[in-house]
DNA sequence: AACTATTTATAAGA
DNA sequence: TTCTTATAAATAGTT
């Protein structure tokens, strides 16, 4: 979209590097903000220039998008790590794992759900100009919370750790039925 | 860039809308995809469709991008909080203040880099396919030294609280310094 | 920072 | 959805 056409190649005098890299930086995020009017989507982008220097973009905010993001995330590996661990390996008793991947994933969303308010703070403490000092009262509550759920967790893994040595054969019904809720991309 | 000038308000047909996010989304991604190699650049983009389905493009990756701004988030925040803290409320004592900034930012490094750990091992829990139970005994491990450091820092605040009922007047020089370090953006 | 000759993205249509 | 194409928009090289 210039006077020549150019190879897509990193380009190498640092001058013109630096031009193109501000040039195009500001395209993007122009197209990202039509993006997020033209169809109400939730955008965010964060680049670092060749000088490292972090710059970003959000609708409605990075942190909102990012959460949300990392949350989706969290939660798809909370509910695909469980056949990791019993796939491959297997056992006699498909009831029983059945049971344990339900109080499994009963703890994980527990952790989860306190995770998240321990952003949510962390996120509202950047909102609001409050002090320091308050906020960082309730989130030592909430990671003391979360580890708290962490051990209980722990804990259940254990048992099917012993679990695992008891077992026999694959579980397939299982790892079916988890793969299920991985997310594309 | 079309048969027509459109205007940059929101779609209302929720088919063109849902053409126009397809057709957008790619071009984004592509120029987000351009500007990495071009520049060298890191790029995290994330986007939810109008149909609230997440779409991601990341050079290296969406979660090393996004680690990097949120440590940088998190320790500008830590440099940034301190003196909303101490500004505007006063002193008597300029050294015991530095001092006192000096401690609190040394233990807030042990946060940063504690947490940076916790992260870096769930991200190499994803990568390679070890399975969970190691990895998360030496999480909890991490957890537990993060929130021993956050127990220390909630100290420090504490005696920082307590020297606030001291103070008599603005401590301009901390906030100044402190303010050069905030990022722009 | 501005300026354009060109290339590229894309809105509408099939 | 995928493709086509007329047109709008982005941008590479220049000033």
């Amino acid at each position: 979209m210039g006077r020549r056409k150019i190879e897509i190649a990193e380009v190498k005098d640092p001058n013109t590097k630096q031009v193109t890299f501000s040039k195009r930086r500001t395209g993007l995020f122009k197209k990202a903000n039509e993006l997020s009017i033209l169809c109400g989507a939730e955008v965010a982008i964060v680049v670092f220039s060749p000088g490292n220097k972090p710059y970003s973009f959000g609708h409605p905010s990075v942190d909102a998008v990012a959460d949300k993001f990392l949350q989706q995330e969290t939660a798809s590996d909370v509910v695909v790590d469980i056949p990791n661990l019993v796939d491959g390996n297997s056992s006699t008793n498909d009831e029983s794992i059945d049971e344990l991947n339900e109080q499994l994933s009963g703890v994980q969303t527990q952790i989860f759900e306190e995770h998240k308010k321990a952003v949510e703070l962390d996120s509202r403490k950047k909102q609001q100009n409050v002090t320091k000092i308050i906020l960082n009262k309730h989130l030592q509550r909430s990671y003391l919370k979360v580890q708290r759920k962490v051990e209980d967790y722990l804990d259940a893994v254990e048992v099917s750790e012993y679990m695992l040595l008891l077992a026999k054969e694959p579980v397939i019904g299982v790892t079916k039925q988890v793969t299920a809720k991985r997310r594309k991309n």
